[in-house]
DNA sequence: AAACAAATTTTACAGGGGTAAAGTTTTGTG
DNA sequence: CACAAAACTTTACCCCTGTAAAATTTGTTT
């Protein structure tokens, strides 16, 4: 470490005795140098601890490292893990994930894809906003970025790898009405496709089995789940306008703060004995084995959509495998039976 | 939009009839241009939609206009709520903000602090693992790049951000003995400094209030708060460990564990007739009015903590202030009195 | 040992824009 | 109308790495 500053490759390839252009190969692949020259690079590196400029890496290649990663809120638990793998197998890859928030705005999601696109990345995984989000410059956006489309269908990019919702919701509803009174369908104004789907997936399965739908939808928007939850679950439990004893959240933050709201009415939730109230919800967000009770729910496969997401993504980069007319990828959900329904 | 595809400054420059270095002016700060000038640009970017890139734009100045933001766990609601203030006001003033998230790990602290440092940022806004953080490699960081420490204090960089561990914690169990039994104070292996700050301020505090400190350490690590309070909480229920009925959590994660496992062992929690176990946190985790009970709890001041970082740090930036000698600015906590103790 | 293939070095240019210096035009002011 | 300051254009060089082509070295095969 005595030595002095590296801070160019022809610097480096000076005290290490190597040319430059080996040099810039040994870094895009270390395996393309001849065994002995890569251990006196090593050896070079060891000493003078040089790291190559990012930005004049990819100024000049057609072909960036960069994977752009857009969600639409990352403070949610949900798109953090599933940010989280995703992120893992960039890395491991030998790409180099970004990743941006839209924190809920149509602004800040222009703002991210329109910086991104001038990154010239490898490729893309965005969750669209859905309908807050402005359809042409996504649509703009895909046309020039590599991209796959996850959580949130908003049929552009290259495929759309997310949850089956009619499965997830169906599954649902049935042991929902096996073990009890039918459910009534809590939720907002949709922000995206998903909440339309479970809409429409809740009124037909409740529909085959022969009940009649209650659909109670608050006139909120907006990303903070929990709290409007809270707020119109209070409303609601106060106005007695809860149709049924039985509530399937749209998604599990919403169901949250139900939770807290019939908590602060002093009424029980659960299945069983001195239960009055039955919640649900859907997702499995990391904090739904925490409430009390733990919420009973339908298992979103984290692990599946972000392993596939990126695997599909790799496949168009290397151009090894071109997703034949837009591809869904719709994984199962898994019903997760707790203490709350 | 019919115009042909604007790629380089120098075409932009061809179209518009303007000089390629007077739109770099432009590009750069827009008031340094002529108003006719800028008239003249902005009509020209209208119909071409033209993008400057990013990497040969950072590739070339000497301060770049990047902002590296480093936290020990993005998917942990403080740090996604403070995150999101932070870039705000990276964003709002001209500045290019970028996320990494180290998960708990110190390999990935050290990749996203050496990533960062290629990429000479103009400045960073880092949170450190703590315990866990590779001292050397963060410090070497500090000294490359102008840096502000918020959140836990490591003692490198140029200043401290965070809250005043002494203060918060004192405050409640002020408030705790005043209205109950004196708490016994919930912790794991310490991660950061500031769980060493929060149990010796919880020492202090209980003596010189005349009464015997109670500390429940178990023996666990990680960023999985909830979990380790869920388990652990268990665990002293059942083993009738607990040596106070108020306990006061080190975090408000591990007290949403707490109150899970209370819940599932029947034990009311609250404050007031009829609730047999108080439990209080500390730093009002978005997620914290939301539990069931709603969690007492200490504010920490998000919103001054993140102001100040960024003003901070843009003062070094700009020159015109430079903290003498590595001051500490520490904001006070909130007394947040919800149902939970 | 000769022949050949693979790896490396040399040389040279490209990428897109920052920025300094010198010359030219525009603007504002008296 | 003159004149200086401000804004602009032209010219030229720089940043750091990718990459292609030709020349050379190294290693391997028969």
């Amino acid at each position: 470490m005595a030595g002095r500053k590296v801070n160019t490759m022809e610097e480096l390839a000076e005290v290490s005795g190597i040319s430059r252009p080996t040099l810039s190969k040994y870094f895009n692949d270390p395996d393309s140098v001849r065994e002995s020259t890569r251990a006196k690079i090593k050896i070079a590196l060891a000493k003078y601890d040089y790291r190559p400029n990012i930005f004049a890496i990819n100024q000049n290649r057609k072909l960036t490292k960069t994977i752009g990663i857009v969600v639409p809120y990352s403070a949610d638990p949900f798109f953090a893990e599933i940010v989280r793998m995703i992120e893992r197998r960039c890395i491991d890859a030998g790409f180099w994930p970004l990743v941006f928030s839209s924190h809920g705005q149509q602004e800040l999601e222009n703002n991210a894809l329109a910086t991104l696109q001038s990154l010239r990345p490898a490729g893309a995984l965005i969750a669209p906003l859905g309908r807050n989000s402005d359809f042409e410059s996504v649509q703009s956006f895909t046309q020039e970025v590599p991209t796959i489309v996850f959580d949130s269908n908003v049929n552009v990019g290259e495929a759309f790898v997310g949850s089956d919702n009619f499965q997830s919701i169906g599954l649902m509803v049935n042991y929902l009405c096996r073990t009890g009174e039918p459910p009534c369908f809590f939720e907002m104004e949709p922000v995206n496709p998903n909440a339309n789907k479970r809409r429409d997936a809740y009124v037909k399965t409740m529909q085959s089995l022969g009940h009649e739908p209650m659909i109670l939808q608050v006139a909120r928007s907006g990303w903070d789940f929990e709290s409007i939850g809270l707020i119109e679950g209070n409303r609601l439990i106060k106005e007695g306008k809860l149709p049924s004893q039985t509530v399937l959240c749209s998604n599990d933050l919403l169901a949250v703060g139900l939770i807290a709201a019939a908590y602060q009415n002093g009424i029980k939730v659960g299945y069983g004995e001195g239960r009055t109230l039955r919640i649900a919800g859907h997702d499995d967000h990391p904090q739904s084995q925490f409430t009390c009770p733990p919420l009973t729910t339908v298992a979103q496969d984290y692990s599946s959509i972000a392993e596939h997401s990126v695997e599909l993504l790799f496949g168009m980069i290397n151009g090894d495998s071109k997703p034949a007319d837009r591809p869904d990828v719709l994984f199962e959900g898994k019903l997760i039976m707790r203490e709350s329904a």
